[in-house]
DNA sequence: TCCTAATAGATATTTATTTATCGATATAAA
DNA sequence: TTTATATCGATAAATAAATATCTATTAGGA
């Protein structure tokens, strides 16, 4: 038990607004080293990502990558550090459920190969989707989705398909031996087995921006 | 000065947590309705959505609904309230920039439109999609985004095009008079002028996800 | 009518996260 | 070689958010 005690406290020691910014870090030094830029001070990246240097620090801090006073960090060592420690140097393959327009999308983006996500293929529900290909991936029918987690031992699965048939398509997807689910539809799913659930929700962050907005313009009402 | 600090205060005091939550709960609670059920507890909303009662009391609390003891609150109350109070009862006009496979999606998204948000047109940088129609929008030149932001007086902009021409387009926003931009780039974008920013980070989630489930296969491999 | 239990609302505590302070170290200039 | 300074790393304080506790209210049954 003790060690599964100690993994636990290990995963709640990384604050998670740490993780968020991990990327930003990652996505910023990897141009600097293109503009051969080899050291950096956590002052100056700070400064260029509009935070605060106390703050890059310590998120630094948490992937072990240390610097040298007066010098800074290596470039190249926070960004393996980085890799290293969310786990992108070995590239985990994912399947992805509802070939839709979101799905498409994500089919598309470019750059989640280099942040170790791997999406194999896409399935669907509608069965004129099934043979097609979507930016270079096969669209399977939804009911190939089961046996192909199964035989591929795949640990990712990513859910684009309508809010209604959400929780449905994860239970597939956690009965078939998923690991983690990256929801993008727009209900929370519960998880069973211990299954790690990512939700990404669109209209979370409208809702930041609305109040925002709603607030600004009540200010500018008051102040013309 | 003192309304302007006041405002600050307000937006200062309302957790930014709560604001994503409250669509959760907006979402929810219209499920509800239509099941013909007019009142609720906040502890029978928490089993629901696997949160805790206190913090759904709080949550709601922020948006000025009051309940009753022993009968719980108005379900309408509760659904009208978060609309009043993210300013989604009067909807804001949007333009996106970037018809790409992500701006599709997102044109394609349901159920902005009942959060306040009407997108009215799409602008592209290539010509060949100029005059095309996405999901029941228009496409038109990028040139053409300045003028009609003047002359319509948008005041949302939703940055879906590549990171090297996110802050360009954020740019011409600006300049145009956009109040507030939701960018879907990868890139954070420097704003001007009191502008409001919302970075859309999906390698930001894929971090979250990514370090979870290498922490859990980790642990899977000292206790397997 | 009175009592009980469920519930909201207010206040207090704990925990997590951010920000500040201080001391140590290494480089570069004097 | 010495000194000044930029920088990291560790520790401490402040702030924000989540959670717990307590009090008051009210529907519904005894």
């Amino acid at each position: 038990m003790e060690s599964k005690d100690e993994k636990i406290k290990i995963v709640r020691g990384i604050p998670e607004p740490t993780l968020r910014r991990l990327p930003v870090y990652h996505q910023y030094l990897r141009e600097l080293e293109q503009k051969k830029v080899f050291f950096i001070s956590c002052t100056a990246i700070a400064a260029d990502l509009k935070l605060i240097p106390i703050q890059v620090r310590k998120d630094i801090e948490m992937t072990g990558v240390v610097g040298r006073p007066k010098i800074g960090y290596s470039v190249k060592q926070i960004i393996d550090g980085i890799e290293e420690f969310l786990g992108w140097k070995k590239s985990s393959e994912a399947f992805l459920a509802g070939a839709g327009s979101l799905g498409a999308a994500i089919l598309g983006y470019q750059g989640f190969k280099e942040y170790g996500l791997d999406i194999l293929a896409a399935f669907d529900n509608n069965p004129a989707k099934a043979g097609t290909i979507i930016h270079g991936r096969k669209v399977y029918a939804m009911e190939k989705l089961p046996d192909l987690i199964r035989r591929m031992k795949v640990k990712i699965g990513i859910i684009t398909v309508p809010a209604v048939s959400a929780q449905k398509t994860a239970d597939i997807m956690m009965d078939a031996g998923i690991s983690a689910i990256w929801n993008f539809a727009p209900v929370k799913i519960s998880p069973f087995g211990g299954v790690i659930i990512q939700n990404e929700n669109l209209a979370a962050s409208l809702a930041v921006l609305s109040k925002k907005l709603k607030v600004m313009q009540a200010a500018e009402n008051i102040r013309p």
